[in-house]
DNA sequence: GTATAAAAAATGAACGTTCATTCTTTTTTT
DNA sequence: AAAAAAAGAATGAACGTTCATTTTTTATAC
């Protein structure tokens, strides 16, 4: 127990010292010894946790992306009704989003460079399954536009995308009123009628 | 002239091939040598055009920035109604980012990474003031939502970016009903009432 | 509990490669 | 023939990864 114990820490804190370089240099500018020296670890200890630096990066990506979508789905259940379900879900991610900011910001980069190889990244957007079910429901039900699910996420979710990055520069502050205003203005552009 | 005009050939073949490389394989992944040799040039004559491999990246942002700029204020006038210029602006910025992906796409990537030293994405920042200055408009006519730019741009133009990225990776087509659509989401999300 | 040996985990130094940049020479232009 | 532009080869630093050792943990015997 508390060798395996230690050994998640440290994996942990890699992943973790991965995420905070990657974000502040990009990957390539992110070198394994500053990677092992912010994890308090010889940079031969890595390649005991992952086989290469590709490797490390692609294994955060995803670690990340499930976090990031098991909050995103974790207080919705597909018995609610689309509208309900999509508040839920929508108010999730905003929360994620704007609040673990340094998870977030890593994932915007990952999704928006040749960071991550193809596998991953298809691995990746799997987990986003509940919500594009969702989506067809209400499709069928008549409530949201049938329109592909890439338009559909590009009105609704993917803002939120650009206000987390504006306000982890520090260009802006996003407060609860603002989130309230981008709820609704998403929900219309989705919405039918 | 035939002097200067090689020069600026020159000069041209080496922001393409960097915008090209960059976005294929990322900044720190693409090598001076790589960007001399698809410009058909000495890795040192690159040195003759630009300072170092930063001042070459900086360059290609701020030459990308302003042919799309330029291209998304062309036929828009400040004697326009708000709701008309709007539409004029956003329909030109959509169709400089569906259809000259490649310099779309390494703006998008320059914007999401740290690849762009902060002095340079300043200076980007600033090409976008006529927008802003509608916006300012329409705000003060009771047109625009009286909410701050960073929100309006994430509702109305940022969707665009990511609908391009989608499309340039072959996930989806956007064809000119998607367009039309996505226009109205936009301008609904902005327009007050 | 304590001692001991085998196994596992961790390390710092070293290796080979790659890269941005510079140097020296050659080619082109004036 | 002088000056400018371009080239290829050379340089030194930085990097990802591996190697040879050392340290820590685990398992076993008393």
């Amino acid at each position: 127990m508390a060798k395996l114990q230690k050994s998640i820490d440290k994996r942990n804190a890699l992943i973790r010292a991965t995420i905070n370089l990657v974000n502040n240099n990009g990957f390539h500018a992110t070198p394994m010894s500053k990677i092992a020296k912010m994890a308090k670890v010889s940079p031969a200890t890595i390649y005991l946790y992952f086989e290469n630096k590709q490797d490390l990066v692609n294994k955060a990506y995803l670690e990340v992306k499930s976090a990031f979508t098991d909050y995103a789905f974790a207080t919705y259940s597909e018995e609610m009704s689309v509208s309900t379900g999509f508040e839920i879900i929508w108010k999730r991610i905003a929360d994620f989003k704007l609040k673990q900011c340094e998870e977030a910001l890593f994932l915007a980069q990952c999704d928006n460079t040749p960071m991550i190889d193809e596998p991953s990244r298809k691995e990746g957007i799997k987990h986003l399954q509940p919500l594009l079910e969702l989506w067809d429901r209400g499709k069928k039900e008549g409530i949201i536009k049938p329109i592909s699910d890439y338009l559909l996420y590009a009105y609704a979710i993917n803002p939120l995308s650009f206000l987390m990055i504006m306000q982890q520069r520090g260009a802006c502050a996003i407060d609860k009123m603002d989130l309230e205003e981008a709820y609704r203005a998403a929900w219309d552009s989705i919405k039918l009628d």
